[in-house]
Formats: structure tokens, sequence, C-alpha cells
DNA sequence: ACTATAGTTCGATATATGTCGAACTATAGT
DNA sequence: ACTATAGTTCGACATATATCGAACTATAGT
């Protein structure tokens, strides 16, 4: 458990905190863009409050704050306070990296 | 925690069979092909006993079985007896539809 | 039939996790 | 200063998880 690359384990980590249904439902509200009403740019990351994350999730707001830390822990989110809110967001690039996880020889496949 | 769409329980299953280092490690082993002196064809997975899998992780035989059928119940990998041993294997549409997962709308970013 | 090899199942145990409510901190508006 | 709103921190507790060794099942070779 020890002797593993820190990738291996940093990269487990964000895995750990995508594997309850809170939140990933969270992240996937974050990284979700064009909801309806709102303006997207490639910019510029979506943004949420606490609130309105744990909004339809039926779970305690200390129970919400609880999963935004675990979320922000892993390298998922990022935070920072505007007022008396919490907003959250994804870093576009983070996307990025997870989904070239998934297809790290795909390429090389592609090739032979 | 009931409320959600099977999709996301489904998902949050499979991130948090790969939410544990050694199991990621197994996954990372699984899904990595073009291994040195293997040869690496778009059609066939690439194989490995479960014996083989456990080799390098330093834990007893029955964690490593522990860990594969955490695998197989979230549906991240695939089995079958040849012999003596139990092949394992990765459907390669599983990296794709994992690596999309990631990426839900970053071509709707691209075109606006 | 016996033996060796490959994995699995089982029970035990220590540790981690998800959840809550109560009490707290921080900001904004009056 | 007071009040309301937004989040966090802190125990507490029930449940889940990772791990092991021992005993088991399954297959292959002799």
């Amino acid at each position: 458990m020890s002797n593993y690359s820190n990738d291996i384990h940093k990269r487990a980590e964000m895995f750990k905190a995508l594997g309850n249904p809170h939140r990933l439902a969270i992240f996937q509200r974050l990284s979700t863009c064009c909801v309806p009403g709102t303006i997207c740019s490639v910019e510029d990351a979506i943004r949420f409050t606490v609130g309105e994350l744990g909004e339809d999730l039926e779970i305690a707001p200390s129970t919400v704050s609880h999963h935004l830390k675990e979320l922000l822990r892993a390298g998922l989110i990022q935070s920072r306070r505007n007022g008396k809110n919490i907003e959250c967001w994804i870093e576009p690039q983070l996307l990025d990296q997870l989904s070239d996880f998934f297809k790290v020889n795909s390429d090389i496949k592609q090739m032979t």
C-alpha cells in the first residue's frame, strides 16, 4: 500500500472521492456546463454555491460541507468565498486529465 | 441517497472500486496495453491471471481475490476460467465510456 | 488416487466513512 | 449592536472496508 507511486495514490484519492453518489452528483453538477438559463463560455468554469450544490441532495448542510471538503482534499474542485457564499468550481483541465487517464493507450492501440 | 438515477449509483460504484490504490493498480495493469514483450492488437483486450495481477502488490492472495470481486461487481473487469487460471481483462468500450464521462460537455464548450 | 498449483470463501479485526444535530464562525443588511 | 443567511466544525454513532490466515474448491499432471 505504501510502495506505490504517488500518482496512483493521488488518483485513487480522486476516485474514492467520486465513489460516493452524493459527491458524484455534486461533481457532475459542477462539471456540467450550459445549464438552461446559464451562459456558458470556454474560459469560465461554471460556479455553484455550497447551498446550491446541496439543493436536491436531501442531506444535512453539515454533510454537504463534509463532502465538499473531501472533493477539495482530493483536488477535484476549487472554492473561494464570495460574500456570504462559498463558490465552487472545477478546473477544466482536471476534466481533461481524468478523461485522458482512461485512454492511456488507446492512441498506441490505433497505431498498431 | 436512494432517489438518484441508477446511472449515478452505477458510476459511483465504479469510482469507489477504483478508489483503492491496490484495485487501481490492478485496473491500470489491465488497461495498459503494449507491455514490453507483449503483442498488442486493437481487438483483443490484454489478459492477466489473478496471480499475475497480485504480483507486485504485496497483499495476501485472498485480498487480491476480494479486490477482483469488487472490480467485477462494479462492472469494471471481466473474468473467465482458463484451466487452472482465472483470466481477467477490461472491455475496451468501458474505457471509452469512462473517458467520455469526464468530457460530457467539452464538445458543447468547443461549439460556443 | 495423490499431489501441486491457482483461486475463493469465511470469520475476525482494526480502521474508515457517511450521516446527523448542536454549536460555532463569517458576512451582509438593518 | 442586532438579526438573518451561509457554511463549518465537532462529537457521536452505525455501517462499510481492507486485511489477514485458515480452510476450502477446482483443475492439471503424475
